[in-house]
RNA sequence: UCCUCGGUAGCUCAAUUGGCAGAGCGGGUGGCUGUUAACCACUAGGCUGGGGGUUCAAGUCCCUCCCGAGGAGCCA
């Protein structure tokens, strides 16, 4: 019978079959110890030379770093082998020999381990941290599915950039000129017209030159949009959600987050409600404590960090000066020279994880945005009649993944988030 | 684009003031019946990122180019 290791604890003393890779090997004179992986977890197998033909006993005695193979054998307790359980083999069978495997036991680089990512997936700090990112997928698309939020997927090509501040990639279509995504929020606000609550969940590009640990060329962005929400809805909305995020990852991934050596106080603390203050508390708070920061600008990398640790939880920033947020948001009604925006930053100085807010729908307004922007209108006349047609109030918010997967995984750089990460100087493998 | 740091064996790194190119791991060979990144012995392995220069002598100093890292800007 084929048992998957993570079943191991349930065959103990019968015969059963494992299918996987040699994490590792030991020898001890006519006994070998080897360390088996399947994908679901690590398990020793021990094989005696008295126990295996002599046929076995050389594949055993050959066996190489992540060569495949089918061992047979019986499940036994036993405290002295990793995990607690291990395979006492009656035979082997080779599958596929693996020949100088090139990531061994010990250290090394970061370039090295990159230029090997399709082989470093295999390592046990990476199967944690992609398991814990497929949780992190599957929580945030429970959390919508299960509140009546309809998938509404954005395209990724665009014949505009959706904020004109940022670098997009540029393709060729049929002839003409067109954009990978950088956020499918426009198309998200027709969405929540039509369905109420929608949200969408896909890859977004930034050709920005950005070489930080918190920057990837392509990175994954979910961005609920719902219609009738205000700001303080909006706000209600990424509290609770990264709340519940954070909980489902607790919850069902414990072992990861211990192998991974993250301090659970820390994201145990992620309880509702998040501190939220305004722009200018955040200034001055940033002034208290002797930052570079320049009142009216954005907050940089440094300041972020500040901001978060005067909080044990996620902080959210709202009401921003209108200048340096997108034409999209919402004046403050009662001081025109804010915007109705929220950042979220994660705590440990892991920066921002969300930008949302209150969009503006005034046709009037929205299209003085647009041409102060000096963006080509021709492309925005589709956003236009959202307010044309029975527009109302409306609010959403984009949260980065691999940003927050970094975070609740306590790793510092967010390429390791990802199965195959795209950077400024890294389109493969 | 700018700033800073780096590139030496397959990998991770060392090499004093400019003075014989080294270690651990990995590979190979042998040993060991309870190993835990096992251990012990032996062994192979080098255009010190490329090019130019200074010097009796360059991994080391100078110029230049290439490659990478993470920080700024910008953002999730």
């Amino acid at each position: 019978m084929r048992i998957y290791i993570d079943q191991a604890s349930g065959h103990v003393g019968e015969e059963v079959e494992i299918a996987g890779w040699l994490y590792n090997k030991r020898s001890s004179g006519k006994l070998r110890f080897l360390i088996l992986r399947d994908g679901t977890g690590l398990m020793q197998a021990t094989v005696s030379q008295a126990d295996v033909s002599e046929e076995d006993w050389a594949v055993a005695d050959e066996l190489t770093q992540e060569s495949s193979l089918i061992a047979t054998g019986t499940i036994t307790e036993d405290a002295r082998a990793p995990g607690g359980y291990e395979l006492h083999v009656k035979s082997l069978q080779l599958v596929g020999r693996s020949e100088d495997y090139p990531i061994t036991p010990k250290e090394h680089g970061t370039e090295f381990l990159l230029d090997r990512r399709h082989l470093w997936v295999r390592s046990q700090k990476q199967h944690a941290i992609l398991r814990v990112r497929a949780e992190v997928i599957s929580a945030i698309r429970d959390y919508f599915d299960s509140r009546g939020y309809v998938l509404f997927d954005a395209p990724m090509f665009t014949p505009n950039a959706v904020e004109g501040t940022t670098t997009l990639f540029e393709t060729e279509y049929f002839g003409a000129r067109a954009y990978l995504t950088q956020s499918g929020q426009l198309y998200q606000e027709a969405g929540c017209m039509s369905l109420g609550k929608v949200y969408c969940f896909g890859p977004t590009f930034r050709a920005e030159k950005s070489k930080t640990r918190r920057h990837l060329t392509e990175f994954w962005m979910v961005e609920p949009e719902v219609a009738f929400m205000d700001l303080d809805g909006v706000m209600e909305l990424a509290e609770d959600f990264t709340q519940e995020v954070v909980a489902r990852v607790l919850d069902r991934r414990g072992e990861e987050l211990k192998t991974l050596e993250r301090n659970i106080a820390a994201l145990e603390r992620v309880k509702k409600p998040f501190p939220r203050i305004t722009y200018d508390e955040a200034a001055r708070i940033l002034k208290e404590k002797g930052t570079d920061f320049t009142y009216g600008s954005d907050f940089g990398g440094a300041d972020e960090t500040v901001l978060a640790e005067q909080f044990d939880r996620p902080v959210m920033i709202h009401r921003w000066p209108a200048g340096i947020k997108a034409f999209y948001m919402k004046r403050d009604p009662d001081d025109p020279t804010r915007s109705l925006g929220v950042d979220m930053l994660a705590p440990e100085g892991y920066g921002e994880i969300i930008g949302g807010g209150q969009r503006e729908d005034s046709l009037e307004e929205l299209e003085k945005r647009i041409e102060e922007h000096n963006l080509p209108r021709k492309f925005f006349e589709w956003y236009l009649d959202l307010r044309r047609y029975g527009t109302v109030p409306h609010s959403g918010f984009g949260l980065g993944l691999e940003r927050t997967v970094a975070w609740i995984c306590g790793i510092r750089h967010i390429r390791e988030t990802i199965p195959f990460p795209r950077m400024m100087y890294r389109l493969e493998p």
